[in-house]
This record gives structure tokens, sequence and C-alpha cells, in this order.
DNA sequence: ACCTGAACACCGTTCAAGT
DNA sequence: ACCTGAACACCGTTCAAGT
């Protein structure tokens, strides 16, 4: 497990493929199916190692809110470093302890602040589910420049659109682009935290 | 590009690569750099042209919600039915004459609605990005009874969670498992939409 | 009983050399 | 000038055969 993550950090998750990890340990690639049942298991083994840096908040009704902001912050943070981690747990539906132990912080988040459980519950997926896919949307430290290349193309495509043809688009043009990675993600995760309250099952 | 299509109902995406579409073209994968310039660029394309099946609603101010609900449905519903073409977009950040057509359709349902444009321009990318992210979660064909293994073992470990350790997953246990996928997601779009409406920039 | 070498069936991308 | 065969550098997973 460590030499898995030492190879994450030194050559991006890209590397740490079964046969690279079997090599690392001297050995040949059929000698992990013993211990992982597949590629999968082995990045969602990776997610819970990185999750147990995640500090956990004790929560308190006075500042639920900014507490829930700053968790999923960091618990986005931590993926953001690893996009093609990312793209990995959100088709994994991540098991694991500390996983678990988060679930647990945000569900306690939300019953601080009044949140009906029944929403809590659903929302907690919600609350998840945008951190990874934000995280995830960030290009690879390796596709870094055609990731960004493919942006660019979106917001060059956005921005020459006829106002004819896509009246909404030109109307919005300039809050399309606006504000920075940061803000966008804090707005979303206040949009969010707002539903969760405000729309019963 | 009919053939890609092609290949991918028959097959999946994950044969629709340069060198199975090259073969299929009758010659070396190198040729196909030619017109495109890497394989995400070719699941880019391949997004756009499902895109193109999308009925985009003349809005009505009078039913905009249920108009942008159904909206998202249907795109989420397009890409659920190919889960590695979701993880493939998430990453991709698409562009495309018929993604563009959404977006500005989404923007229209959400003036309708009264919608500040400031909070209709980012909350376009989070209604967008929950259908990406939820059709993302879905396994894909192939490694579908992997994925719901996987699953499985999240739903097992949160059932199994002593009540002292984890008292807020205890105490919503039967919520964090009820719903079908339909209600769970027609949820998640009002709470966005809720939120979109609410929360100022 | 446990482990693994070697094989099967693939990948993306580049570039020198051909037409 | 345009196209592409062949090569480089990899993959995941399985299973027969060894210890």
């Amino acid at each position: 497990m460590a030499v898995a993550l030492r190879i994450m950090r030194e050559e991006g998750l890209e590397r740490v493929t079964m046969r690279r990890l079997a090599a690392e340990l001297d050995t040949g690639p059929a000698s992990l199916y013993v211990y992982v049942q597949n590629t999968a298991e082995l990045h969602g083994a990776i997610l819970d190692e990185l999750l147990a840096d995640l500090d956990l908040p004790r929560p308190d009704p006075g500042s639920w809110r900014e507490q829930l902001i700053e968790l999923m912050a960091g618990y986005t943070r931590l993926l953001i470093a690893w996009p093609s981690l990312a793209r990995s747990v959100l088709a994994l539906r991540p098991s694991g302890p500390h996983y678990v132990r988060l679930i647990d912080a945000v569900l306690g988040l939300l019953h601080a602040g009044g949140v009906p459980v029944g929403q809590a519950a659903w929302g907690v997926d919600m609350l998840l589910q945008l951190g990874t896919a934000t995280a995830a949307e960030q290009g690879t430290r390796g596709e870094a420049v055609d990731a960004d290349g493919e942006h660019q193309l979106l917001v060059q495509e956005l921005r020459e659109v006829s106002e004819q043809e896509f009246p909404h688009i030109a109307g919005a043009r300039d809050d399309l682009f606006s504000g920075t990675g940061e803000q966008r993600f804090t707005w979303a995760l206040r949009v969010l935290i707002a539903g969760i309250q405000a729309v019963p099952k």
C-alpha cells in the first residue's frame, strides 16, 4: 500500500498499475490478485489511505454550515491533487473505514444544523458527489495542457456564439466565465446546503 | 464517426479505441491522428453526436421547472446508457455544437423562471455536472457486476456500523438506502434548482 | 496449498520512411 | 505533401505449471 502511494506521488495514478506495482515488489502481476480483486479496488484502497489525513470537526450548532463547507472543501482539495483518482472514485462508490467516517461527519453537521434526517441522508451523496466531480473535472498532471486546451475550446465557442442563435448564452456571457474555481465551488456548496435544507422529499 | 458510434453500440465505449477504429477503417492507427488529436477528443465527438437526439423544450414561464427537470433527466438518461462515456465527459469539459445548444436551453429555462442571470450562469455548470456525475457513477456494461459488488460493499459496511462509533449513520440508516435512483435524482434536481434560485453570489 | 511465469489479447502515440 | 507501417512502451487478467 505504501508502495502504491509512493508511485502515485512520484509518477501519478496513471502509473499505479498492477504490472508496475508488481515490478516494484519484485514479483509478477498475477501475485497481486491474491490481495486485490482488480485495479479499481486498488485505487479505492488508495483513496481510503488519503482520507485518513482529513481532519473531521466536532459539530457545533453555531457554525455547522461553515464547518461543513470547510470539511467538503478539505475533501475536495485532497482529490483535486489527484484528479484521475477522483475519476476512479466516481465509478467506484468507495467503501473503506475512512470514507465511512467522513459520511458520519457530514451527517453529524447536517444534524447539528437541524436538517431533517431524510434530507440529510440523501444530501450527503450530493455533497460528496459535488466534491468528487469537481476534482474529476480538473485536468490530470499529465493531461493538464490537453484538458486546458479542451476547456479553452468550450470557452472560445461560447464567446463566439451568435446572439441570434443562442440568445441566452450571449446574455450571460460575462457571468459564464466569472469567478475563481474556489468562489464557484463555495457558492455551489451553499446552493446545495440551502437546497438540502429547503426541499422536502 | 458513424463507425465509432456503431462500435460503441455493439461493444461499448471501451472498444472505441484508436487501434480498433483504425482497423475497422482498414488503415493503421496513425492515420486517425490527422482527424483527431487524441482519444479524449474522439470520445468528445461521440458525445456531441448523441446530444443531437436530445429534444429541447421551448421555454414556458408557467412550467419552466418541470421542463428543466425533464431536460436534465433526458440528458442524464442519455449518458446513463453509456456510463464510461460519462466518465470521459467529466474529464473532458465537452465542447461541440450540440453541447452549446444544451447550455443555451438550460439558461433559457432558468431565465424563464426569473433566476438572476449570474446565478443561472453558475448554475448551469452544477446542473450538467449533476447529470454527468450521476451517469458516471453507474456501473459500465462490462463492469456492471463489479461496480455493483463495490456498491454492495459500502451498503453492507454502512449497515453494520456500530451505533457508538458512528451514531449519525446509525440514526439515518433507513434513509440512506431509501428511494429509487429516479426518485433520488429528481429530488437532487429540485434541491439544485431551489438553491440556485435562493443563494445570491 | 500457495504462488507466479508466461501468455493472451489488447492499448496510445510517434516517427521514419514510403507514395 | 500526405499518409501510414512498424515500433516503442506500455496495459489487465488468466491459468497452467511449478514449489
